[in-house]
DNA sequence: CTTGACCCTCTAGCTAACTGGAAGGTTTAG
DNA sequence: CTAAACCTTCCAGTTAGCTAGAGGGTCAAG
């Protein structure tokens, strides 16, 4: 028996919000859902905040976050703050990595691009390469100020 | 002492490519490498062909295969082949996979700048959303044939 | 009273590419 | 002979976000 009013038992939160059981559990574990008690039964109850939660959770993952990330926020907002400022900032970070990440895609593709448009399939050097293609040393000068290329080989010694 | 002339051994192996020894036992052990024997000590003996497959397995790695599919061209190798074509085809399908990462990055990059252009400390609203802004609902509509919202819940029953 | 649906905790596994450490054998210099 | 530097195998842990399964308790209906 739900101990009161308006309360849900995690089986209806997973069927109405769409997510497993066990996702909400381990988000439950993570400290991120601040169930409302338990039964007698030790069943978990939810009040109908946790949809909040869980469409919070999930669009900040869908934006990139962590999920420990995002429990940051959670526990800001739950010391009464609203966590718009930090997750700007956070935001803003997120958006110069993905940049980033953008461009050495496009580095990526224009090396393999530039591979694959001179591509023959090389007859001689039967042992000194693996492909001869392949292991050429990219030559790009794509657009801009990438000086980076990529590592053959690191310089760590260990 | 060594075996044989021109063989090395891990440290030294280690130390001409960068790459620390640990990688370099795990490469082995995965099958990628091709020890050229043991010492009667049992300490792995390399030629210089290693540098090679070394150098092979950075550069592919860093085009973006894994070690398995990089296993793959160099077992077909070492069964007398160049790997070339395969290696286009996989390149090709790698080349395919780039583009839509790039293109999955764009889409969250504008919802991140749109967020973030429209970004005001909102003040009401103390309950029932925990950052008002990043909960909106993303209503892009980029360039071209993009369906697809990001998915605040998905529809699994389990 | 029993069945079935529901819930609990705990442990372990998944992917990928390593990395760290324990415990111990080998080789070489002094 | 001993110490240092090198090597070996094996086991476990890292990251992130779950997922699977065992073994068992709870609850309502028939």
């Amino acid at each position: 028996m739900l101990a009161q009013e308006g309360l849900k038992q995690i089986g209806s939160v997973a069927k109405q919000s769409g997510l497993p059981i066990k996702t909400i559990r381990y988000y439950d574990e993570l400290g991120l859902l601040k169930t409302f008690g338990r039964t007698e039964g030790n069943y978990r109850l939810f009040n109908s905040d946790v949809f909040v939660r869980l469409r919070f959770i999930k669009r900040a993952q869908s934006l990139g976050l962590s999920l420990l990330e995002i429990k940051e926020f959670l526990e800001v907002h739950d010391r009464g703050d609203l966590p718009c400022d930090r997750i700007k900032v956070k935001l803003e970070d997120k958006l110069e990595e993905i940049e980033q990440q953008i461009q050495q895609l496009q580095i990526l593709k224009q090396e393999l691009k530039g591979l694959l448009s001179g591509w023959k399939t090389i007859p001689e050097h039967p042992e000194e390469t693996i492909c001869p293609i392949i292991e050429q040393v990219p030559s790009y000068s794509v657009s801009g100020t990438l000086t980076q290329s990529i590592p053959f080989f690191s310089t760590n010694d260990a």
